[in-house]
RNA sequence: CAAGCAGGCCACCUUAUCGCCGUGUGCUGAACCUAGUUCGGCGCAGGGAGGAAAGUCCGGACACCAUAGUGCGGCAUAGCGGGUAACGCCCGUCGUUUCGUUUUUAACGGAACAGGACAAGUGCAGCAGAAAGUAUGUACAGGUAAUGCUGUAGUGAAAUCAGGUAAACUCUAUGCGGUGAAACGUCAUGUAAAUCGGUGUUUGAGGGCUGCACGCCCGAGCCGAAGGGUAGGCGGUUAGAGCCUUUGGGCAACUGAAGGCCUAGAUAAAUGAUAGGGAUCCGCCUCUGGCGGAGACAGAAUCCGGCUUACGGCCUGCUUUUUAA
RNA sequence: GGAGUGUUAGCUCAGUUGGUUUAGAGCAUCGCCUUGACAGGGCGGGGGUCGUUGGUUCGAAUCCAAUACACUUCA
């Protein structure tokens, strides 16, 4: 199990022609209080137990399609370690598999994760429903 | 070995891959006519959570409000002396209480103490008790010319004793102006210097975020209704009552001098993720070892000094049999 | 980051300022009566470490301190 994840990483690396981009710069993280709030008025949701994703289409302030940002909510972990290292994972979920969902789109977006699990979670879990929950979104602009 | 007390130290380490945030430095792209500015890209070097970052219980620095002023009110502290920028913190010392395996006394050692004043005034005291503060009854004994005049018993935490009680009001001494980085400064963006009603311009509306009054300053707008816009950047902001070593002073807290060091600055908020190896601890077993598991409390938000609380491990010292009559 | 409030029976609240009396009220619950039976009504009962710990006091739900939890609010 450990040495076949490893391969799977090692494999994105090297086998990837365009040199996949793991990066996650400040100008994709979602920061503008604005957008925000108007994220949660009138964006749309996906999700896959634990991970919800609210997305809204949006003009944004950088030249970026997507920005993203997590949030735990305070009222399932009272302590800030705990949110802290939540919200880590959700970034690296992101940050791995965001090559899922930026396909060079003209259309931007703003995303937020929401992680409503009340255990803390393993890497795993997060890597898999992370995963799924791109997909799903995939799913939902094609053919919506 | 175990327990208790006191003090000190650490806060898993390392390798690989992929990432994040500052700093310094080198190269470089695009936009605008240039100077230069703005937005980036790549490389190198070095740095990147705590002992409590927590609770917000105290004290400051700093900023604005009059160079923060007067009176009342309010709050805090409380033997004495010292330390400190300051403190409700720390050190020393006196006293009281308590512990040190039978009792008493003394010494010695440990622990706790909001330990000023009820000899200014006011209030309060269930039950019991004659009586709880303008109080004086019963029994016995003593005493007087006579009388609760004196003692003992009895009730109770407390009984004419300068009674008890101030974590009761209060008094005394000392200290405290208010508001807190969402303070404050500055740049940019943008609408509405619009509409309706009320009130006011030296006969002064309103404001200066102080509980009230005074005083001072600013002063042409202010209040309400309905509605509109912005909620961004930069500074403040990390070199400081800073840390380490040596040494002088002091019982100690602490402090003088010399030398060395630079040690996070994020803002929906960085300090991480995965995999391997190694130490630590726990459990089990077929015990020179193997297997499985765990990794405490906890995340900077202007910065310091304390206190309190949470918590894993290691080391050192003392006590667990104190002494005398 | 700052400021503030609360915690009492299964639930919603009094009582706390100003100390000592059995910690009360409503709903819920249990028993009995009323009814053929149920609802409703009447009578009676049980149920409380007063969030926790410590201190002051003769005595603490109440005063003081620490602590835990919940909630509100501030450009």
């Amino acid at each position: 199990m450990i040495v076949k994840s490893r391969e799977i990483v090692s494999m994105i690396i090297s086998d990837t022609p365009n040199k996949m981009d793991f990066s996650f710069p400040k100008n994709e993280k979602l920061k503008s209080k604005k957008l925000i709030d108007s994220l949660f008025a009138e964006g749309k949701s996906v999700s896959y137990y634990p991970i919800k994703l609210i997305y809204l289409k949006t003009e944004l302030p950088k030249r970026v399609s997507i920005q993203t940002g997590a949030t735990v909510p305070k009222k399932n972990f009272k302590s800030a370690v705990k949110r802290n290292r939540i919200k880590r994972l959700l970034r690296e979920g992101y940050r791995l598999n965001k090559h899922l969902v930026f396909n060079n789109s003209k259309t931007s977006f703003a995303f937020l994760f929401l992680y409503l699990g009340k255990d803390t979670p393993q890497y795993n879990t997060i890597d898999e429903s992370m995963k799924l929950v791109l997909r799903k979104f995939n799913k939902k602009i094609n053919h919506g």
